[in-house]
DNA sequence: GCTGGCACTCAACCATTGAGAGTGCCAACA
DNA sequence: TGTTGGCACTCTCAATGGTTGAGTGCCAGC
C-alpha cells in the first residue's frame, strides 16, 4: 500500500511540520527534501496517505500535517533515535553528580529531563518493591511525643511521629531493638507480614507503646512511596500552543493531579524501553492533544519507576525519546550506586 | 485634595473593576453604587482622580482602571478585610487536620491556600533558627556506605549519605553515641561551634570515621532548610490574563526559580502581618504585573517563615489578605502543636 | 458645585476584497 | 502504468472601510 516514497514523504512531512510548526506543501517538501519527483507526484502520494489516515488537511487551501496514526507510523518506522550529542551526555553527568539521596537523584533527573527536552518532564519516586528494611528508629521529642524514622536499603527515610504514652527510655529503647530484630532485611510485603505477627506476641512491658507504634509502622511499610511523582519544566508549555484555554489549561490541571499522572506513567512505561502514546492514544482524555514519551528505569531487570515527557503531539521524537531512555538509564545507575 | 466621594468612588472603581473585569465607565459607576450624583459629577471626580494618578483610561472611549498606585491607597485606606466565612474555616481546619509531619504541614498549606484564594500558593519551609537537635542516628547500609540521619526538635528529619570506610558496628555505635552526647539540645549554631571543637579532640580509634562524618554533619546543621519553598494553584494562572507570552510565562518562569521566591517572601513577609506588593512595587521585574500577598507564621513572637499568594494586580485584595491570614495563623499553631 | 447636553474619540464589529498558497483533476507523455 | 505540467478552484489571511456604541471632556445654565 505504502511504497517507499510515500514512506519517504510521510517522514518528511513530520520532520518539517515539527520544525517548521506549519503545514507542509508539496512545493515545499519537493524543494527541501529533494525528492527527484515534481511536486504534481507528490501531491499524488499525499493523496493516497491522506486517504489512509496519515497526514490530514487543516482546510482546503492549506498543507498536510501529520495525524496521531501519521505520527505513530513516524515513531515506529521511520525515525531513527537521535543519539545525544557530547555536551548533552556531559550535561547530564555534571548535573546528576553529587545528588545527596534518592529524593535528590530525582528532582535533579527531573529538571534534568526537562531542561534537555524542553518540555514537561515527569519523575515517579522509585518504588520499594525490591527494597529491604535497613533499620528502625525511635526518637523522644518529649514526653509524650515522639518519632518513628524507617531506612531502607535504598537509603530512603521515612518518617511518622508517635505517641510514647509517657513510656520509659528503656521501653522505647527496647522496643526499637525489638523492631530492628525483627524487621531488618525483610521486603516489605514480609515486613507487613511479621508486623502482623509481632503484634501478638509483644512483651508485657511493650504493649502499651509498641502496638500504636507498630500500628503507624504498618502503614509506613504498607504504603509505596512510587506512589509520587516530581514535575517539571511546566513553562515549556509556552511552546505548546497559542490556544490557551482548550490546550494549556487542562495539561495544566493534570500536572498538579498526582494521581493522573501515575496512571499515565503506569500505563505507558513499566518496562526499560522507552514507549510513545500518542495524542488520542492517551486514555486520560484532557491529555488527547499532547503525546507522553514514558520509560522505566531502575537495574536491569528489576523496574523500579517510570519517568517521561509530557509535550505537544507535534515534537521531535527522535530527540526526546533519546533524551528520556539517557536520563532513565543515569538515573538507574546512580541509584544502585549511591 | 481627595474628599469623600472621589475615595467612595475611586474605592467603587476598584471593587467593580476586579468582580467585572472590565473598565468601569461613569455611568456605570452611578448606578451600581447608588452614588446620589450625576454620571458628569463622577467623570470630572474620575478626571481628578486620573490627574493624581490612581486610575487611568487603556483608551480614550473606554472606562477607568485603577493603577497600582489606586490599588495601593485602596488596599490601604479603603479596603476591610472581608473575614472569613464558616465554610472556609472549616475547610481549613478539616484539611489541616491529619498532617504527618512538618513537610506535610507545609504541602497541605500551600494546597489551601491555592483553592481558598484561586490563586498560586507559595509557602516557605519553617526556618530551624528557634530549634535544637534532637537525635543523631548513623545507619550502614553496607560496609562501605552509611546514612547519617539528623532530627530536631520541630520534628523535621534530615539524612545524607556518608562513608563508612569500613569501620566496625562498634565504632559507628561509640560515634553515634558521642555526636547525641554533644550534640543533642543545642541550637545549629551552637552546634556548629561545637563540631568545630569536635574535631579537634576526637578519640583516636573514631578519627577515621569520624572526620567525614562531621564534615557532613557540618554542612547539614549549616544549612537552613528555610531555603525551600512549596508552590501550588499554577493552573489558577489561567484566571491570569489572556496573553499568555507577555503576562504568563514570565511568572510560570519565575514560579519554577526557587531563589526568586525566596527573595520576593523575604522582601514583603518577615513579620506577622499581612503585606502586600503590587505590580512594579515588585523589585522582580518578570513579576511587575503581578500582586504578592504575603505574611510570616510562626508562634507569635518568633517568625519562623514566610507564605504568601501571587496573583494578577487585579486581585480581590480583602479577601486574598483574609485568606493569607488565616492560613498563616492555622500554620503557626500546627507547627507549634505537632 | 452640580447637572444636562452635545460634540468628539476610539475600539470593536462586520462585510468586502484581493492576494497567495495549495490543492485536485485532467490530458499528455515516457 | 506512473509521472508531469497546466489550470481552475477553494479557502485562509490580511487589509480596508464603514458603522455602531460606549464613554469622555467641556460648557453653559441652574
Amino acid at each position: 500500500m505504502l511504497d517507499e516514497r510515500k514512506l519517504t514523504i510521510l517522514r518528511a512531512i513530520v520532520t518539517d511540520y515539527v520544525s517548521m510548526r506549519e503545514p507542509v506543501g508539496s512545493r515545499a517538501l519537493v524543494e527541501r527534501y529533494s525528492l527527484d519527483v515534481s511536486p504534481a507526484t507528490v501531491r499524488n502520494d499525499m493523496a493516497v496517505l491522506e486517504e489512509e489516515g496519515y497526514i490530514t488537511q487543516p482546510h482546503t487551501s492549506a498543507g498536510r500535517i501529520p495525524t496521531d496514526k501519521g505520527y505513530r507510523l513516524f515513531v515506529d518506522r521511520l525515525g531513527q533515535v537521535k543519539p545525544l550529542s557530547m555536551a548533552e551526555r556531559r550535561a547530564i553527568e555534571t548535573f546528576m553528580a553529587g545528588a545527596i539521596d534518592v529524593d535528590d537523584i530525582v528532582r535533579r533527573a527531573v529538571r534534568l529531563l526537562a531542561q534537555i527536552t524542553q518540555q514537561v518532564a515527569i519523575v515517579q519516586y522509585p518504588s520499594l518493591s525490591s527494597v529491604t528494611i535497613r533499620h528502625v528508629e525511635l526518637v523522644p521529642l518529649s514526653a509524650e511525643r515522639g518519632l518513628l524514622i524507617l531506612v531502607n536499603s535504598s537509603g530512603r527515610v521515612d518518617q511518622r511521629p508517635i505517641e510514647l504514652l509517657g513510656s520509659s527510655a528503656d521501653q522505647v529503647a527496647d522496643l526499637r531493638d525489638l523492631l530492628n530484630a525483627e524487621l531488618v532485611g525483610l521486603s516489605p510485603a514480609k515486613a507487613v507480614e511479621q508486623l502482623r505477627q509481632l503484634l501478638d506476641r509483644l512483651p508485657a512491658n511493650l504493649q502499651l507503646i509498641g502496638q500504636p507504634v507498630i500500628a503507624v509502622l504498618f502503614d509506613l511499610v504498607g504504603t509505596d512511596p512510587s506512589m509520587q511523582v516530581a514535575v517539571a519544566g511546566v513553562p515549556n508549555l509556552t511552546r505548546f500552543s497559542d490556544q490557551f484555554d482548550t490546550t494549556i489549561r487542562p495539561v495544566l490541571e493534570a500536572l498538579e493531579e498526582q494521581v493522573v499522572l501515575l496512571r499515565l506513567l503506569g500505563e505507558v512505561g513499566s518496562t526499560a524501553e522507552v514507549k510513545v502514546r500518542i495524542g488520542h492514544e492517551n486514555s486520560y482524555e484532557p491529555l488527547q492533544a499532547t503525546s507522553l514519551v514514558a520509560s522505566g528505569y531502575g537495574n536491569s531487570n528489576d523496574i523500579w519507576a517510570n519517568l517521561g515527557v509530557v509535550g505537544p503531539t507535534r515534537m521531535d521524537y527522535p530527540s526526546t525519546m533519546a533524551a528520556v531512555r539517557a536520563v532513565a538509564r543515569y538515573i538507574g545507575r546512580y541509584l544502585v550506586e549511591g
